[in-house]
DNA sequence: CTGTTAGCGCTTTCAC
DNA sequence: GTGAAAGCGCTAACAG
């Protein structure tokens, strides 16, 4: 079923059909009704790839991720969202990443789609610094290193600062550190915001209490386990994510411990999962939704020549289940 | 940055580029190194949609969707867990529907895409029967009319016995249910377990009860507010599924009614939000995650000329606080 | 072993 | 008003 097709049975040339299709003038009347009937008939749909090729403009926003994950899910959504009332279909793509070659996959999907598929593109997480990319890209929650001007993401340095106080105005004072991907900016933002809070509340920060979770529950295993097994072990842990936190308080409670009682856990994002959790995960939010939706009103600002610009969301402490005073200090 | 630029740069043709790429043998170990060489150089990709042109497979498995909302979502991450080991890349496509025309969207997509861009599809609640498409397909949680063989659903008439008969055994005797999206099979068969619930245990069934949410929290708040208007006004609501339900207890909520105490609710889906809520919904389980995993799995086996089967997935009751006895039954 | 050629489905000048 | 032809980036015969 191709445009050949729909010419052959229409008697006319798949130049007539491309340019009824497209609404481009200079046709018949008698003609362009006549192809569209049996464009209507024959349930013929101009193939996008095919046309992306020839094409400028797809109509088409490309949402770039490395794995479908929450995270990921909820700026989808949210992307969705503010695209419904657009004429912009959603295109999400997670290219296989080969293992050792993690690093710059988004280079990779833009390459493979950008230019001819999508107008523009939303990237979570990017790994590497984009430059002269071929369509207008925003990034949400970026590497550390120099980004582009267009992107979006939370204050996870205040963030941070504000959970660990959290934990420190309860009395803890051996809180562990499940740090995030070290590559990206919100990680090493969410250390500092740690070691902040340390330093203003006077505590010294035992660097033996900062393990790596990499932002992955099945990756944070191990590290959860090694703060458990610490010879002197914290009473409190500030998880850089709500997935390893999640994970945080799976290990320990297997382990017969109960949170927060014997563990306060605080973790960052407000997933879905948090608030659903038991005990329910006391976490610093990030407006995923609205994030998922800025990033959507940036880049169709680029598109129609607009400037692009960095966009700084606030996070916000959400009290939950997971914090409670420490043992000891009663 | 196209194959040309390397072929120049490495000083050969671009059918040599493209025969060193795609690893055909019958080229120079000494040309294949310095065109990989450039290759690496440049930073080239080819492009997945040119190639997609030529060739038959693309790596890629589609998933096509109306919108991305909580439950498409949920099956997505199932999709992306499934193909994490393999090397498929994932799509997911939500088509922009422009009003009037929402039926049919997976016809449009799937000849926008199919064929060349994704080796097979999944799609989220098909609303048409697709004969003779391009590529494999396995459907989701399918419309009602007759469909392809390769489908996977969840014992919805089960489920939805099991949530009425719960409410009925908690002594709820008008029970309200917001229907479904009338167009798919699913929907129907909840109502069809409501009523078998009700003829079971003797009570009438009062049509008027019976209000259509369409699945969509925006869609039913009319007749959540009808619900409760209602002269003889129901003590328990069965909703098809949770988003209707939130919105029933959101409906509820803001005009100052209790639920469970004045208004038991069970929803259907289990989506992460139905154990964040408060009150934590009360909800038929249908298990998300592995239905995408299990269409994943399906559509591989049909790539590798396996046979397409009809998987039906338990509905489990998953009992939280929405529901409790009625007030007058005290 | 490598390059030339054709063509995937479509849109776009440019003739007629 | 309409069609023939070129070409988007790539791969697959087929020559050389």
């Amino acid at each position: 079923m191709t445009i050949r097709d729909v010419a052959s049975a229409a008697g006319v040339s798949v130049a007539t059909v491309s340019k009824v299709i497209n609404g481009r003038d200079g046709i018949a009347a008698a003609t362009s009704a006549r192809v569209l009937g049996v464009v209507d008939e024959l349930g013929y749909e101009t193939s996008l790839i095919a046309s992306s090729m020839r094409k400028s403009r797809t109509q088409v926003i490309g949402v770039f991720v490395a794995e479908f994950e929450p995270f990921a899910l909820q700026l989808l959504q949210g992307v969705s969202y503010a695209l419904r009332e657009t004429p912009y279909d959603i295109l999400a793509y997670a290219g296989s990443v080969s293992p050792g070659e993690h690093a710059g996959w988004e280079r990779r999907s833009l390459s493979r789609l950008g230019g001819t598929l999508v107008d523009g593109a939303i990237i979570v997480t990017p790994t590497v610094t984009l430059d002269a990319t071929p369509v207008p890209v925003v990034a949400i929650d970026p590497h550390s290193g120099p980004t582009g001007p267009a992107m979006i993401d939370t204050d996870s340095f205040g963030g941070a600062l504000t959970a660990t106080e959290h934990l420190i105005s309860l009395g803890h004072r051996r809180i562990a550190h499940l740090r995030g991907r070290f590559d990206l900016a919100s990680a090493q933002q969410r250390e500092a915001g740690y070691r902040a809070a340390h330093a203003a509340a006077g505590i010294p920060v035992d660097d033996s209490l900062i393990l790596d979770g990499y932002y992955r529950a099945s990756l944070a295993t191990s590290a959860a386990n090694q703060v458990l097994d610490h010879a002197d072990r914290p009473t409190a842990v500030f998880a850089a994510n709500d997935m390893t936190a999640l994970e945080m308080i799976r290990v320990a409670t297997d382990r017969g411990l109960s949170v927060p009682e014997d563990l306060s856990v605080v973790g960052f994002d407000d997933l879905p999962t948090a608030a659903a959790s038991r005990p329910r995960l006391t976490t610093i939010r990030q407006p995923l939704l609205d994030m998922g939706t800025s990033a959507v009103h940036m880049l169709l600002g680029m598109l129609d020549g607009g400037a692009s610009e960095h966009i700084r969301m606030p996070a916000e402490l959400i009290l939950r289940d997971s914090t409670c005073p420490p043992r000891e200090s009663a």
